[in-house]
DNA sequence: ATAGAACTTCAAGTACGGTTGAAGTCAAAT
DNA sequence: ATTTGACTTCAACCGTACTTGAAGTTCTAT
């Protein structure tokens, strides 16, 4: 039995990313995944739409909306061997921003951290919310806690 | 010339932000900052607004909703110097989704470097979308990728 | 053959986080 | 005193990412 499950339905496909039925559709709807029909007209998933979906998943954890997500699927098709310029273009266009938002998540947590019984006299003079109290000199934009 | 412009206007409140206008009138709305008013009816911030949206825009960028936000700044309060307690709440408060989101991230970005080149045959069987290929022992949930 | 669960489409609704526009008022400089 | 830019409220609108509901169809097991 080579084959035989190796098409999943809507219902199957969900429960093993997690996720409502309804999210699947509309991903379809956007172009981001594919199914084949059965007779029917009921949607039938290969499995390649798992790893698919954690990739959407994925890129969302990065930030990315669904438009772009979809651009970088694109980018890398399922049928083929991803290049390595293809992998390369990925890489590239996602690490700036999985460097920032880490950076900005490990300054967040580093400082909490380190300010529990610091003593501080009031939000407004925590050093966690005013470090180095540069902002001003920076010029407008939200450089509060960007490190 | 001591507090003369310890008062902003919300123009320049947001300006120093990088924000516009609406979004403190916004935050206002909901709670989450507060504002004197001129006889006129103008709004008048005290400085500590800016260390409050400061702390607002970096809740958000650990993935807070406003709702939860206003409940943290609720917590620690702007005229009173917070307590070792109720800083070490909101430490923990955050520390399990900081850490989370910080492992997930970092998680993507090693494995999406270490990729490139890799030579995998299509995304359905790369590694960096299918970690360990042990989701569906996990039962449902998105496995993929949390690590 | 038929029951019931799972599926179909399509339109409308929801939650979040704001922005926009209209109509009018206030504040600061001249 | 008047001008002009910044402010006020309020309701409506926007984009993103889905969910819900109605009305009908298909699949699978008995």
């Amino acid at each position: 039995m080579p084959d035989l499950d190796e098409q999943l339905t809507i219902g199957q496909a969900a429960e093993r990313l997690g996720l409502a039925t309804s999210a699947l559709r509309f991903y379809e709807d956007k172009g981001l995944i594919s199914a084949l029909r059965t007779d029917g007209g009921q949607r039938r998933f290969a499995r390649d739409v798992l790893r698919r979906v954690s990739f959407i998943r994925a890129a969302q954890q990065v930030g990315l909306p669904l438009a772009e997500i979809k651009s970088s699927l694109d980018v890398l098709p399922v049928h083929r061997a991803p290049t390595q310029d293809e992998w390369r273009r990925l890489a590239e266009a996602w690490r700036p921003r999985l460097d920032d938002q880490i950076a900005t998540l490990v300054g967040i947590r580093d400082r909490l951290a380190g300010c529990i019984g610091c003593g501080c006299q009031s939000l407004d003079s925590c050093l966690v919310f005013n470090p180095g109290d540069v902002a001003a000199e920076q010029g407008p934009g939200a450089h509060f806690l960007r490190v």
